[in-house]
RNA sequence: GGAGAGGUGGCAGAGCUGGUUGAAUGUACCUGACUCGAAAUCAGGCAUACGGUAACCCCGUAUCGGGGGUUCGAAUCCCCCCCUCUCCGCCA
């Protein structure tokens, strides 16, 4: 959500900073509700304070015993334009909410203006891509090779974009997701989380994805007593449950910054996406994902941005593998995002680099939308800026792990910092299941 | 699932036979006085959102779990819903 205000102050400003993400913003239908909006509230606000001093007057003179015939009839008049103003109030100002709440953020100044992914600039790369003196498989064959990975029987109990691990390959997804959050949560200086898989509405209004992007999600409707539903949505990412931890609260100052690391499952329903990346893992409906969040100070947001990005690109460092971190164009990014970075890694079979990470700072516009407040130096309540990153999503690091550290024979070096957590197995075989 | 109790300001806790109550009182917190300093004591302050305004002053409106209703007027009365607690049942 924008701040109202800066529409007010300087519609034409933020109309074209909307506009280099492609977004075309209404300014006359702003400013038509705006008017309507002025002129109802005012009036009715206006009547109330007539009603409530009258009311008050009735009040003292019945203690006094007096007559008030003269005052209730007084107040009677204002009553039928009061009835109509408060009936049509709240429709103006839902309807000055629902144009709102479909706005995205805008950009921050330093995001590059683009179309598309095309206009994505390329920050650095970390990492040297190796070279296979054999011909390399993709991770659904080298999956599949090992006998870990199951794609059929997925599709007889799910459906498409399901997947079925087993054996070494579900504990090396396992131990991914392992190492990541315990790498967060003792030397980045995350707390850890776990949180409900289930939402409700208002949460998935306060990170922006209702009411908007209502077709991207999973809602799980809950009969409630006398025909009441009451809908639930699975979280399509641990931003959701985890930052909406703050909402409508007004934390104390020093409680910044607050730092969060979940590893949850994210459920999206990829209305938008069929076709893509139907081979494997990378696109699902089902896959896990390590969060970062953080809520800080706002003179601190873009800093802190560069740091939660660091944290993902130790991921990648730890394991060894190749990557590229790419700042998105004002076209590519997410609908409540100031700034964007994506990590991308290299994988060999499709010999490009892919996203496993989106790290975003969405500075006051999730907190407007949360009423997610800290007190400031002054005793004021101010919003909150709110940050997230994947550090990583788990399936993509899989996949990733599976096509970089894949040998002629098939089989699959495990990394270094995860042997650990595979009780010291060095690689993965075929095993007969 | 059954039976009962309850949801009020940071916390505790009045009010709930409708009326000068945004809400007593206590406590926590902040400021000042006293003190060498502290404690104690005394005085004052201390919710949030929105609107009128550019404004953290000022004025108004709304908010006592949420929504609706009755009324000139609702924290107080009526209806629906949600949540919490206790006991029983069931259960990972």
């Amino acid at each position: 959500m924008l701040d109202i205000q800066a529409l007010r102050n300087d519609i034409d400003g933020v109309a074209a900073r909307l506009a280099a993400r492609g977004f075309t913003l209404e300014t006359a239908r702003f400013q038509e509700l705006e008017a309507q909006r002025k002129v109802i509230q005012t009036r009715t606000q206006e009547l109330q304070a007539k009603r409530n001093a009258s009311a008050k007057q009735i009040g003292m003179a019945k203690a006094k015993g007096l007559d008030t015939t003269d005052i209730m009839a007084e107040v009677a008049q204002v009553g039928d334009e009061l009835k109509q103003l408060e009936a049509k109030l709240p429709l103006v100002l839902q309807e000055m909410d629902a144009f709102l709440s479909v706005i995205p953020n805008t950009p921050h100044s330093s995001v590059p203006v683009g179309l598309s992914e095309a206009d994505n600039v390329e920050m650095r790369r970390v990492g040297v891509v190796s070279t296979f003196d054999f011909e390399v498989k993709d991770h659904v064959s080298l999956g599949e090779g090992i006998g870990g990975l199951d794609f059929d029987t997925a599709i007889k109990l799910s459906g498409a974009r399901f997947s079925l691990l087993k054996g070494g390959l579900a504990r090396l997804h396992r131990a991914l997701a392992q190492f990541m959050v315990d790498t967060h949560a003792d030397q980045h200086g995350y707390t850890e989380t776990y949180v409900p898989y289930l939402v409700n509405a208002a949460s998935m209004r306060g990170t922006g994805q209702l009411p908007k992007f209502e077709e991207d999600l999973f809602r799980v409707p809950r009969q409630m007593g006398e025909g009441g539903v009451q809908n639930f949505y699975l979280i399509p990412t641990a931003e959701v449950p985890v930052t909406n931890m703050v909402r409508d609260e007004i934390v104390p100052l020093e409680s910044l910054p607050m730092k969060f690391v979940a590893h949850t499952p994210c459920f999206r329903s990829e209305a938008g996406s069929a076709g893509r990346d139907t081979r494997g893992m990378i696109r699902q409906h089902q896959f896990d994902k390590v969060e970062l969040v953080q809520m800080v100070h706002p003179d601190e947001s873009y800093a802190a941005l560069e740091g939660l990005l660091g944290h993902a690109e130790v991921i990648l460092q730890k394991l060894n593998l190749p990557y590229r971190v790419m700042k998105l164009c004002s076209g590519d990014m997410g609908f409540s995002a100031a700034l964007t970075y994506d990590i991308e890694v290299w994988l060999p079979a499709q010999n490009t680099y892919r996203e496993i990470s989106s790290c975003s700072n969405f500075e006051a516009f999730q907190a407007r939308r949360m009423q997610a407040r800290f007190r400031n130096a002054n005793g004021k309540p101010e919003l909150l800026h709110t940050l997230n990153g994947s550090a990583l999503a788990v399936g993509r690091t899989l996949v990733a792990v599976l096509e970089n550290y894949q040998q002629a024979d098939g089989s699959i070096v495990i990394p270094d910092v995860l042997r650990p957590y595979m009780g010291g197995l060095e690689k993965l075989i075929k095993v007969v299941a």
